[in-house]
DNA sequence: GGAACTCGCCAC
DNA sequence: AAACGTGGCGAGTTCC
């Protein structure tokens, strides 16, 4: 499958944004070397003390006495090997060659305690050597300068490496608060990151023209607190909940998103219990997986008479049909739409004037032409503020870009001049360049301290 | 000693 | 009929 430019400005997107990521690419960003160094002992530390722990226990006596060869408690192959052929445990949850798996979620079903020593040691390997580890690696005279790679990605987004920029840990606090401490803007400087929001559901819109989609967006409602209602039988959903965020998260991740791209609903269900849920793939118990205001989400789930995983997989097809029948049919009509057209044709277009064309499978098809489109939203926003900034002798920079968002190494004197000439690129201007963006667009604003690091942004709230 | 593969995990 | 889209990267392992 391949995808091309198909018109001058389709080329030209692509070869301005090129430019402009090495604008981006120059200036880098600042890592506090000595704090990478010091977190690196510190979770060295950490972990030696885990593998002792771990060495200690029961578990690894019996896993040396099967065995004539050397352990590594980090092998994985190694460690599928004692628990699914000689501790002869049930194998749940395989890999893609079908072999047992030995991720976090098949480790932590199995309830054994010494394995929750090892699923610790390895987050915090996690941490130390993908994320620190590059830093301390790439840094040059303590900055460094990840790469943005525009002809990589199938889907027309980006991806970025050397370091990598773009998976940097957020959802975890513990492994946020450990890897984006080391990352600062230059001296004096305060991070602005933008952030367009829910901009793959709009710019999908655009295609399908969903009206009930449309209204979501517009009247900017919530509709990721509806399907959480129905989904986990909340009433009296209330965001400020802790709780109850969670389970949004979940139903957002885990339901919706997963739906737009193409999953069904017996995926979802699995997801949803086990990963975000914490509960078992069988019949379920009061006490078991996260907890709820009152009780844990079994305990909510058996008063509601979901008692194991295979009713609750049910419970989701009823939703997940309702779902594309009722609340979004016109998008799902789209889909087959835009399908039988592939199928006819042998390509689709985006938007933008690119085209999708060779072997491609029904997702494929579906979700190139939404990804694309909405990444090349925020590259032509990119392109826009990178110009301004270095045409109008701006000491403020644009440093880095997450598909849907971008990074600004701020100088702070400039803040509102900068809020301002956003707003209007990445909300007004696009729309007004791109004729067929049919909804409203919206940027979130965070920002850090002056000197702050990458952790410390907060989202900024507008003085009206 | 390096290429290629598998698995796992981080982001959107 | 098929069944979650896009990446980068580290560790372990096997093959050449």
């Amino acid at each position: 499958m391949k995808i091309n430019p198909n018109t001058l400005d389709a080329y030209n997107l692509l070869h301005e944004g090129t430019l402009a990521f090495a604008d981006a690419e120059q200036v880098g960003f600042r890592v506090d070397v000595e704090y990478v160094e010091r977190k690196k002992k510190f979770l060295t530390k950490k972990i030696l003390h885990l593998e002792d722990k771990f060495k200690d226990s029961k578990l690894y006596k019996h896993w040396e006495h099967s065995t004539t060869n050397k352990i590594n408690i980090h092998s994985h192959e190694q460690l599928s090997h004692f628990l699914y052929k000689v501790k002869k445990i049930k194998i749940e949850k395989r890999t893609a060659t079908e072999k047992g798996s030995t991720d976090n979620d098949a480790l932590s079903q199995m309830n054994i305690p010494e394995l929750d020593i090892l699923i610790r040691a390895q987050k915090l390997k996690k941490v130390r050597d993908t994320y620190l580890e590059a830093f301390a690696k790439e840094q040059v005279n303590g900055v460094i300068h990840p790469f943005f790679n525009l002809h990589l990605p199938r889907s027309f987004r980006s991806s970025s490496n050397s370091p990598n920029f773009q998976n940097v840990p957020i959802r975890d606090e513990e492994s946020k608060l450990l890897t984006r401490k080391a990352l600062f803007p230059r001296k004096d400087h305060q991070f602005l990151e933008l952030d367009y929001s829910g901009l793959e559901v709009r710019i999908a819109a655009c295609y399908h023209k969903d009206p009930n989609m449309l209204k979501y967006i517009r009247d900017g409602y919530d509709f990721h607190a509806d399907m959480t209602k129905e989904i986990f039988m909340i009433n009296d959903f209330d965001k400020s909940i802790p709780e109850h965020k969670v389970l949004r998260d979940a139903t957002k991740n885990g339901f919706v998103f997963p739906e737009f791209y193409g999953s069904y609903y017996k995926n979802c269900a699995i997801g949803l219990a086990c990963e975000w849920g914490k509960l078992g793939q069988g019949k379920w118990r009061e006490g078991e997986g996260i907890s709820m205001p009152e009780g844990t989400l079994a305990d909510h789930f058996i008063n509601n008479n979901i008692t194991s995983l295979k009713k609750f997989e049910n419970h989701l097809r009823e939703i997940e049909k309702s779902f594309w029948e009722d609340r979004f049919s016109h998008y799902a009509r789209w889909k087959e739409r835009w399908w039988n057209l592939y199928k006819k044709k042998g390509y689709v277009d985006l938007f933008t004037g690119f085209r999708c064309s060779g072997v491609m499978g029904k997702n494929d098809v579906i979700n190139y032409p939404i990804q694309g489109a909405a990444f090349h939203c925020l590259l032509w926003s990119f392109i826009q503020l990178n110009k301004i900034f270095k045409e109008g002798k701006w000491k403020s920079r644009l440093i880095g870009q997450i598909h849907d968002s971008i990074l600004i190494d701020l100088h702070p004197s400039e803040l509102k001049r900068a809020i301002k000439l956003i707003k209007r690129v990445t909300c007004v201007d696009l729309k007004e360049a791109w004729s067929w963006i049919n909804v409203p667009l919206d940027v979130d604003i965070e920002l850090s301290p002056i000197d702050g690091s990458w952790a410390d942004k907060e989202k900024y709230y507008l003085a009206n």
